[in-house]
DNA sequence: GATAGTTTCATACAAGTGTTTGAAATGCAA
DNA sequence: TTGCATTTCAAACACTTGTATGAAACTATC
């Protein structure tokens, strides 16, 4: 159909457009001057305004959350069953730090417009972000088999803290550059997920590399 | 002056509305409305929309920055000029975990206010916050004199970390309460202050209390 | 108590917003 | 071609937004 054209049209215009300029500066007018479409083709392909947003926003969190899954279940397959909690915590950041930084996040599209659905934080993709809370429950899952005796509550903190610093960092990715005056390197996105993994792991295990310290096996030591 | 009453009634009557409805529902016309004044009194006491909501929040991080360099001061001269890093990390965030979290927090607009301004992020906000780096500078210092062996990056990374778990806490409040189904005490915050102090210093030193561990000594060990 | 300065007020303004409409154009099957 | 459904289009709609205006009310000083 050529309709499909129009459709795919406007939401590379939007996509484009919210990364570039955030949300609360792009007006439907501005997007279909973009596309080359009609003012009308939004309502009639998307609904509205928000359904648009929360289609872009569903789509590329859905590709991402479908990565982190998959090198969970890699994880979990190599080890029996039973993942080690560093690998557990590098597949629920690893895609996510990789989507959003490094050098492919100037000419991504896509990763522009993730970065600024995690800075502003408009009510559809809200709405959407809310339902993420049964995918982070197959992460604490895992945790719990790779670390049968830890206390529930420490295992959500844990995963709690990677998030943040996963999500922190692409944040504030630029203030991070401007303090340190450009020592910590943001396009070394391998590093910064080991970073966040070492941490992240320490604080449940209470060992592992500490920050700054070259990984040499590429992974922190287990606890159990 | 009479004066003052009106401007009051409208910074109390943003601050309230904003922290409740957040600042894409708000208009200036629903603050005029609550504070039972003029509409053209906002621009008349505060020259626009934004200009309002800048002093809202210059007002309110001026003090948990103020809070904050109180406690650091303090550590340092505790320790002769060089403070313990987990009191450093503690000074960083315990005013703004407190601020923000525990009981209070449903009583006091000022708190829900800082969190709202924490998850939306709107231009005028978002302007003074660029201005907060030569703010963590100083913390940035203190550090350094605290472990005048650890490379630089390595110090921003841990400020850059201890950041995020609090901000993310705060941001994220909600959804940590559901996801771990209320195991997180949400309302313990001196546990949640000294299990981010712990998190910070262990990425900082490869040591002290991991993440669950009751605290004896209400302080991590120092690595150095 | 007149004057000057400040503050309040009702009202209007100008611009921009997402959405709707109904007709025109297009594509496709019979 | 005819007929039917899909898609496009220009235009208007209905409404909200922040801001500006100029007169009125108030306050304090002389």
């Amino acid at each position: 159909m050529a309709s499909d054209q129009t459709r795919s049209a406007i939401l590379s215009a939007a996509e484009r457009l919210y990364a570039d300029r955030g949300f609360g500066d792009v007006t439907l007018r501005d997007i279909v001057a973009a596309a080359n479409v009609n003012l009308a083709a939004v309502n009639y392909h998307f609904g509205s305004k928000d359904e648009l947003i929360a289609e872009l926003f569903v789509s590329r969190s859905l590709a991402t959350n479908r990565e982190r899954l998959n090198e969970l279940k890699a994880a979990e397959e190599a080890g029996g069953g039973r993942a080690d909690i560093d690998a557990i915590f590098r597949a629920l950041v690893g895609p996510t730090l990789r989507g959003c930084l490094g050098p492919s996040s100037e000419g991504s599209t896509a990763a522009r417009f993730m970065i600024r659905a995690s800075i502003e934080s408009v009510p559809p993709i809200r709405r959407i972000k809310n339902r993420e809370v049964d995918h982070l429950r197959k992460f604490a899952a895992a945790m719990r088999r790779s670390l049968p005796g830890r206390a529930e509550a420490d295992l959500y903190w844990g995963l709690h803290f990677a998030l943040a610093m996963a999500h922190h960092t692409i944040r504030e990715r630029e203030r991070l550059t401007k303090l340190s005056e450009g020592l910590c390197d943001l396009d070394d996105v391998q590093g910064i997920v080991e970073r966040v993994v070492a941490v992240s792991v320490m604080a449940l295990t209470g060992s592992g590399t500490r920050i700054g310290e070259k990984p040499g096996s590429q992974r922190a030591r287990q606890g159990s």
